[in-house]
DNA sequence: TTCATTAACTTTGGATCCAATAATACCCGT
DNA sequence: ACGGGTATTATTGGATCCAAAGTTAATGAA
């Protein structure tokens, strides 16, 4: 089959954390390998760096298990990326924003008032949110010139909820996304305000909170047989 | 020779660290393998750890470098490492400390208070305080509970400098570490006493600001010739 | 002499082999 | 029937093999 190292991760990874590999789960590495196609070297390569990134638990010759994550492990997670986020936003506004910079995150800004425009949004244009969203964010990271920052945050990008563009949306629920994605933009306003500014404090204060918005739904979620399903409201 | 895997990486770790593998060298699996006397396979997944926490980087097709670090990097991680030990500071203030680590906390300081008592530092002391540091901050971060804030330090704890364990001293100036630490350990007390009190902003504040006690020292280092060297004063 | 084309050599990455070891199953004695 | 000890199996982890792809070197023509 040959498949490409990195794509093994990324497969193993979407296996987790969409659920078809429950948690608690056992995985050992042959019928990994046989489901997969593929010989059992990149297998265990995939095992260890899924087991660095805290999706996968080792037990001592017993292969891996699937981590079971728990609600207070996602706020967790968040906590952290909001002073991450914060810190990066701070130092963006401390160094100065570059014209290229305010020009990206400026046009972010526009791409998302036009979204809201309509008083409803369709489904597309949660997903056209989404990648302004992500596009926003990395722009603010990589402004702050700390590769450190990257650096921690890569980890907690493969937490399933923590990330960024883990703002999950609610296809039956159009109407309850419309406002919590209008706060979450109108957010961005404020950070885009803050940081040309140069107002570190005040933007490093919004970046937290602003963390708070991904939250929101892992309410909406809960933990049954090891499976995570969609509470019906 | 088979050594065990996870020694492989701490091996490599080591030889970068202390400047045996120089900034900018490459490294290629074979002859890595030949000196230390084992085969192919347990280095290729050491490079790709240590490429993960950001010691290596990867050439395609060309193996892996050693990474340059600079000045800036290690400022960077010691930023983040701040943000990081405070937000863990401050829930652990606003969950409340549990009466064994606080417990704990307070011998630390006692520990401290016994070693700046006679006005001078041996090296046996430093060392004694180094130990003392570690284990202060290891209890703060635990009394967090955030599971995500250790996954996150875990990184930096590699990089060089950055790491809480790294108040590199310099023997030659024993007066001067004896006023650093100290001013270090008084830092220690306030935290403590914000923590009991329960004051989370306060020490979330405190913390931030002593992660700046490592940093004071690396400006005594200069990169020359990609190995790091001590500058005279 | 210089540039291009091709051949030889490196080097990585997956597949497979083998040894060490822990877990399980089995068997025999009580 | 039950328990202890042994044999078998399962499973990881390092070693080696092989193929794909890139880099360097060499040769030849302009």
């Amino acid at each position: 089959m040959m498949r490409d190292g990195q794509s093994v991760i990324r497969i193993l990874r979407d296996k987790i954390i969409s659920g078809e590999f429950v948690a608690g789960e056992r995985l050992a590495e042959i019928p990994t390998a046989e489901r997969l196609g593929i010989s059992r070297t990149p297998i265990r390569i995939a095992f260890r760096a899924l087991a660095q990134e805290g999706l996968l638990e080792k037990l001592p010759r017993r292969g891996y298990q699937v981590r079971n994550v728990t609600k207070a492990q996602i706020v967790d997670s968040v906590e952290v990326r909001g002073v991450l986020e914060g810190l990066a936003a701070r130092q963006a506004a401390e160094a100065g924003l570059s014209e290229s910079t305010r020009e990206q995150l400026h046009s972010c800004l526009v791409e998302g008032d036009k979204l809201f425009e309509n008083g409803v949004l369709s489904e597309e244009d949660v997903e056209n949110y989404q990648n302004m969203n992500m596009h926003f964010h990395a722009t603010l990271i990589a402004a702050s010139e700390n590769s450190a920052i990257d650096a921690a945050l890569a980890l907690s990008d493969h937490l399933p909820f923590a990330s960024a563009n883990a703002l999950t949306f609610n296809p039956l629920q159009l109407q309850v996304e419309y406002r919590r994605l209008h706060y979450a933009h109108m957010q961005h306003h404020a950070i885009y305000h803050a940081l040309v500014n140069g107002q570190g404090a005040r933007v490093e204060a919004l970046m937290k909170e602003h963390a708070h918005a991904t939250l929101a739904y892992s309410d909406l979620f809960d933990k049954k047989n090891g499976k995570t399903i969609l509470k019906q409201p």
